[in-house]
DNA sequence: GTCCAGGGCCTAC
DNA sequence: GTAGGCCATGGA
């Protein structure tokens, strides 16, 4: 029997933070998004919306190919001049109008400036973000911790699919619920954060697949094989 | 050919 | 409030 199939009622089961240990132990600091620039963070958060970032490199280097590598390019080109640089990406067209309503109202609002984006307080900011077209919530997030290292704990599928399998899981299979979960039992902490989701990121790239890799998993002995 | 990948919006019920 | 369709590429 694979050692994810124990029955859970025979595990012990550790907290968040002995999890992210295990990670930790396992893969080593990660600390991470991959993206230069702040203004290519929050370009690659937008273009990951449902889809593979082997996408999102391709379309990154297609805009980088052609000088396009701010949000004030992203601002000043044509829409029609981006979106076959970002076909790569599913849904381009749509795509294509996410970013440049962000850039514009990044424009607009804050100059271009990260920093005077980042001095707003932090709720009043990812409100801002969310009544963006095309920015929800798992988008804004990533921009707060991985742009801004800010402490919002980003939920992702397979953030919800490693702990679905360990059968750690709020009541509620909300994305608000989630982060709740997570921050409630998490010390208030963006490189914690940022580390914690990108060794969750690495992991299901790896081994919790939809068809786990239960063999190699440092979690095995946690998880009771559940998707 | 089929399936799925680091969402979010909109509509119908 | 929630389920389901839509968007529409690329790699396994």
């Amino acid at each position: 029997m694979p050692a994810c199939q124990v029955n859970k009622k025979n595990r012990t089961q550790p907290d968040l933070l002995g999890i992210y240990q295990l990670l930790l132990g396992f893969y080593g600091h990660r600390n991470w998004w991959p993206g230069e620039t702040q203004d290519e963070i929050a370009i690659g958060a937008i273009l990951t919306q449902s889809v593979a970032w082997k996408n999102v490199e391709t379309a990154l280097a297609r805009l980088r190919d052609q000088g396009i590598l701010t949000l004030r390019d992203i601002a000043a080109a044509p829409a029609e001049h981006i979106a076959p640089l970002i076909r790569s990406t599913l849904y381009y067209n749509q795509k294509t109008q996410k970013l440049k309503a962000f850039a514009r109202w990044f424009g607009t609002t804050y100059d271009f400036d990260w920093r005077r984006m980042f001095s707003t307080p932090v709720p009043e900011l990812r409100h801002q973000l969310l009544s963006l077209k095309g920015l929800g919530p798992e988008t804004a997030d990533s921009i707060l911790l991985y742009a801004g290292r800010l402490p919002v704990f980003v939920i992702d599928a397979y953030t919800r699919r490693l702990f679905k399998r360990l059968d750690l899981t709020p009541a509620k299979d909300s994305y608000p619920d989630w982060q709740q979960y997570f921050s409630a039992r998490l010390p208030v902490d963006p490189g914690l954060y940022n580390d914690f989701h990108a060794q969750i990121v690495h992991h299901c790239k790896i081994l919790c697949q939809p068809v786990p890799k239960c063999a190699d998993c440092p979690l095995g002995h946690l998880c009771p094989g559940k998707t």
